[in-house]
DNA sequence: GCTCCAATAT
DNA sequence: AATATTGGAG
């Protein structure tokens, strides 16, 4: 019987993917154009194109005696890691400060994002770890600290205004919080609750991206923050999510107002390598 | 049953 | 260290 093929092929394959993503990591990676309310469009395009590695080494990743992972078992595959570049990050943190600490929940957030193959356990991974972050910073903060201009929160805790970002839209009244952030004109609606701050520089220490596309900070993350690499997919075929994705009607809350790509500082803010990252730190200019 | 979250595993 | 996966809880 051919239970061995569908068996063991997707083994292999996995296997080999494995090392193989290890090595030239070719993940997704896209661009993502402002969309919105997925709930009444059929155009729920999503673009983001997460590209840990952009080497040239190799480019053909899809043909190896069809041991990719790009056949047809979309199902049962494991997808490689995801990556979290700082557009990736950058895109999560947007989303976050956009939607308030209370709808802040990793579903909500991947539907934010509208990231092609961000799984809700990716983002809910990631928000764990933002999250602890976020602690960690308040705890630092707030000790030592009497500065009557840090902000103080509903949770009582202290936070420097220049990282509470998220917080700062937390525990406050969502007036307009809920959903439907962006009147579906502006990138930002209301920038002053978190928008700009979370962009500032919360960067919980992700790994270097000496290879984030093209060039630390040459290229790669352009000045339009986005790379530009038209190909290169790979990876995912599309609906790799084994459960349901955005219900379209299911929710149907979620306006979504789509995050406009902004730039973000692709070096380390502590300069740990020779100190000539001129950590730009743009803010998004999204105050207006 | 689904989602969240914290803990744990890779 | 960064992500993934698991298990309990709402």
């Amino acid at each position: 019987m051919p239970i061995s093929q569908s068996l063991i092929t997707p083994d292999l394959a996995l296997a080999f993917d494995i090392k193989l993503s290890a090595l030239h990591n070719h993940c997704l990676q896209e661009i993502h154009p402002p969309i919105h309310a997925p709930s009444s469009n059929h155009d729920v395009q999503k673009g983001i194109h997460l590209n840990p590695h952009n080497s040239s080494d190799f480019a053909d990743s899809s043909e190896l005696g069809g041991s990719g992972p790009s056949d047809e078992p979309a199902r049962t595959l494991k997808r490689p890691r995801l990556v979290w570049t700082p557009q990736l990050h950058k895109r999560f943190v947007d989303a976050v400060a956009h939607l308030g600490i209370k709808n802040a929940v990793p579903k909500t957030i991947m539907q934010l994002m509208s990231v092609d193959g961000l799984t809700r356990e990716n983002v809910a991974s990631h928000l764990q770890k933002y999250r602890l972050y976020l602690k960690r910073m308040q705890g630092l903060s707030s000790s030592g600290s009497v500065n009557g201009a840090l902000g103080i929160n509903g949770g009582g805790n202290v936070v420097d205004p220049a990282t509470d970002h998220l917080f700062a839209s937390g525990p406050m009244p969502p007036q307009f919080l809920p959903f439907v952030p962006v009147p579906a004109m502006h990138p930002y609606p209301h920038p002053r609750i978190g928008g700009s701050a979370a962009a500032v520089h919360p960067q919980m220490q992700m790994h270097n991206y000496r290879h984030v596309a093209g060039g630390p900070f040459s290229s790669g993350v352009a000045a339009d923050g986005q790379y530009d690499h038209p190909h290169h997919f790979l990876g995912r075929q599309l609906q790799p999510s084994p459960r349901h994705r955005v219900g379209g009607g299911g929710n149907g809350g979620i306006g979504v107002g789509g995050i406009p790509p902004f730039v973000e500082n692709l070096g380390s803010a502590d300069g740990s390598s020779g100190g000539n990252m001129k950590i730009l730190t743009l803010f998004p200019t999204g105050d207006d």
